[in-house]
DNA sequence: GCCCCGCTGAATGACGTCATGCACAGTCAG
DNA sequence: CTGACTGTGCATGACGTCATTCAGCGGGGC
């Protein structure tokens, strides 16, 4: 069952499910029978089993149990979880070898593994609850993405306000930015969410430095804890991009936004209410499919 | 299922069973709970399949025998002979530790259930590229994406702006989309890029029917190969959404995006061109850091 | 507004599966 | 020869699984 034992065949690993055992002949007629029926036996019945080993079907019932299993079912659940069902006798070599996938699954995997970095960054929730209730208490909340990451901030607004009452998107360049963002602070903004991929345009360091003027907090999600924007963000939280594409993947970046989201709803009360009372509406105006 | 289909992930295989049948609602829901359990699937009772989709279990019956089988029993002997049951390279077997994990971390552990599908599903890169020819050589091209998927159609339309001459971008509902859509057909579109997520918005389905109407070939990207939109699409590519949080996260369906992006450079001959020269002009404008 | 039709879920009954109890055969020791 | 013991198959009852029936519900057509 270890990694060494995947070398195996199939029924070599179910043989080592019964050595070691003193059976009886009729029971040794029963492994026999698993054993040759190895990609078989997972979906077998007890009673199907005994047709094929030429015994009882209790006999079956008392094999399983004599191996130290609570019944047959138990036993079968175990073929089930060895994965026997040989896949190909030929096989050739599915084997998880790069060189056998294309470009593009390449690449979806390039992007699992960003994703599992957040995973794992986010086994500390310390900054992603920070970022929430500094974004949460604002009022109204900007939120910021230019060019590339223009989708993101989008994204990001659309459902924010769902569950909070003032959100400003600002996905545009130019400059009005520079206004919006200043209308923001003196309309009560605290904290700005910025989204900050590459290539780091300079006008939304332009942005930043306007944001920070006005005094409000910047929180960025950056595809990198070193990115430029780093010294213009009081709080950065970094999602890695995906490279192996002509166009970046911005996965990971997309479900730390999604985790702030999340965050920030348990930092804003009425959330909820928020959420069933859009629910009510939409239902009244037919809006969605369902 | 030929000897083709080898190649082919489990889930892959596992929609070409169910596509092209006419589904209700329901069956729909079981269909990609199948998918989605598609390495379980083959032990599953039709009462546990029931429970995993939030269905009946006649239900369940009902989808079998809809599909052509004698019965539940019948359509699980054919999952069986299909032989999934994952032989998974990285397996979701890591979960042993999710009691570990937190509520975020699992969402992202999800996320990337879901990115391994859209993996699988690439090993057969066929749709893909039919997809990216039938849009590469439409002039103009739009791009559809309402609520919650115009952050996706936005992304999409961004970068394919670059190696495309004239895209589209249809991210807002409201009367004017139907105008739109038919100016897009006027200029001389031939296809539209759609992204479909829940919750699917009403108008985006009369927009794909007016889309229909001008004559264009409807690409279409949902979370399922079920999703109401598949009727009202040409080529549908599934790309499952995550829905561990409070908010769904698409990260499949961008990386699906991006992938088409990427077969539709293949297609463009001039995209390299266009990619030099607007790297050319960013450098003069000084539009990136760097 | 009304009816019809398709879809769905609760209830029901037939069937298969499994574990237990019991009887019988074979074996060995006393 | 007898008794105890082990191993096995048969019979039975509890349980799970599946297909059918029926009633309720909602949408589209008249």
């Amino acid at each position: 069952m270890t990694t060494a034992d995947e070398a195996l065949g199939p029924s070599a690993r179910l043989l080592r499910l019964f050595e070691g055992n003193r059976l009886t002949p009729t029971q040794r007629r029963i492994a026999h029978t698993l054993v040759q029926h190895a990609a078989d036996s997972p979906f077998l019945s007890s009673v199907e089993v005994a047709e094929l080993a030429g015994v009882s079907q209790p006999s079956v019932t008392r094999f399983a149990v004599a191996l130290g299993y609570d019944g047959y079912p138990d036993l079968r659940k175990q073929l089930r979880d060895l994965g026997l069902s040989e896949s190909a006798p030929g096989g050739p070599a599915e084997s998880p070898g790069d060189a056998l996938r294309n470009e593009q699954q390449r690449a979806v995997l390039a992007e699992i593994d960003n994703l599992r970095r957040l995973a794992e960054l986010l086994a500390d929730p310390e900054p992603v609850v920070r970022a929430a209730r500094l974004l949460a208490a604002s009022r109204p909340l900007p939120v910021l993405g230019l060019r590339a990451a223009a989708a993101q901030a989008r994204g990001f607004a659309y459902f924010a306000g769902k569950v909070h009452p003032d959100v400003r998107l600002l996905d545009e360049g130019g400059s009005m930015l520079a206004d919006r963002i200043e209308q923001a602070a003196a309309a009560g903004a605290s904290a700005l969410m910025c989204f900050a991929l590459p290539r780091y345009p300079r006008e939304l360091m332009d942005a930043l430095a306007v944001a920070r003027d006005c005094g409000l907090c910047v929180v960025t999600v950056a595809d990198s804890a070193f990115a430029p924007v780093s010294r213009m963000s009081d709080l950065l939280i970094p999602a890695a991009v995906g490279s192996s594409l002509v166009f970046d993947t911005a996965c990971a970046p997309m479900m730390l936004g999604r985790v702030l989201l999340q965050a920030m709803c348990d930092e804003l009360p009425d959330a909820e209410g928020r959420l069933e009372c859009f629910e009510q509406t939409a239902a009244a105006r037919g809006l969605f499919l369902d």
